[in-house]
DNA sequence: CGGTTAAGTCATCCAGGGATTACATCAGTT
DNA sequence: AACTGATGTAATCCCTGGATGACTTAACCG
């Protein structure tokens, strides 16, 4: 049997099941499949997360929580660019990525669709404060953001395959315009 | 029974079929729902396109053509911003914003993985050549424009309430600094 | 140690939904 | 009118995958 220890064991759940969820979607992943991959038994997500949904909600909330925290830290606006490009192109298993595709994923529960909708707001009232532009302005920066991330996980070249070098001037100049 | 006419069965399929996939994904809309939608029996989804995933390649494919034709028509880099924005906002049944999801719609079926990356690829490269910008930048626009697509049809306010004359000129911006 | 509880396992159930098939009906042909 | 092929319908199959609950074992504590 495996060694015991549940908070390690919920956060193996936690990890495989936002890599399922982030590529594959709420509804053409599997529990079985998220068990496997996390090596435990596909009983236990029953067991710390109620069922499927309540998995998705807590990988969405620690996703929407990470993100927050990742721009609060307070980036002033002219670093805003380079530290876009670098989350883009974090290498360490595409954490990042990860979790954007997650506020990206719809699993039909109002109560997971109102913590994803809540998160792309405040992520762009975060922006606009730093920049003192209007929300609208600011949402266009995030569409460009979540756009990229989406192209970027599609395999669409040359983006891709674009490095921080490549990125960071780009953003510049969208954020320039836009804030 | 049913009035007789293959023809315009296959369309309201394909109709239906487009907003159930580009609203919900490919693994959470049911071929029955598609069915009753389109007032046609389940059966004649597997008559007319095999299975699922034959509808789901057909609808893909069509929406990739008719994309390709709006901007195939054309445009010149001043309209673009134009353009963008009335697609962005078009009212009737939001035609253009289905044809934008479903390119961002997986089913796993490698052939229509090519699809959709040849039809994103084809997209920037076209904003390319219009512009002589670097493909890696119009595919900033590219970005842009999906991310906007989600963002509204995800109801992010108050870009889902903007309207053309809101937009056209945050394009221009964007469209100016990028291509 | 033996008891208690939390952690993990196993077997099974059951609904949902994609696919298939046999059948019915219509339209065009001779 | 009977024949034929295309179109539409109804019923059923059957597998997948989420959920459940009884059981087993590890850890901790007196």
């Amino acid at each position: 049997m495996r060694r015991r220890d549940s908070a390690a064991t919920k956060q193996l759940l936690l990890d495989a099941a936002r890599r399922r969820f982030a590529t594959d979607g709420y509804a053409a992943t599997f529990i079985r499949d998220i068990a496997t991959d996390a090596g435990v038994n596909v009983a236990l997500i029953a067991r710390y997360f109620g069922n499927k949904e309540g998995l998705f909600r807590a990988c969405l909330a620690g996703s929407a929580d990470e993100l927050e925290r990742s721009v609060a830290e307070d980036v002033t606006l002219e670093q805003l660019a380079a530290v876009m490009a670098r989350h883009l192109t974090d290498a360490r298993n595409g954490q990042y990525q990860t979790r954007i595709m997650m506020l990206l994923r719809s699993s039909g529960d109002p109560r997971a669709e109102e913590i994803r909708i809540g998160t792309l707001h405040s992520f762009a009232e975060r922006l606009a404060a730093l920049s003192g532009a209007p929300v609208l302005d600011a949402q266009f920066v995030l569409a460009a953001t979540l756009g990229l991330t989406i192209l970027r996980s599609a395999g669409v070249t040359p983006l891709a395959d674009a490095d921080q070098d490549e990125l960071t001037p780009r953003l510049q100049r969208l954020i320039t315009a836009m804030l």
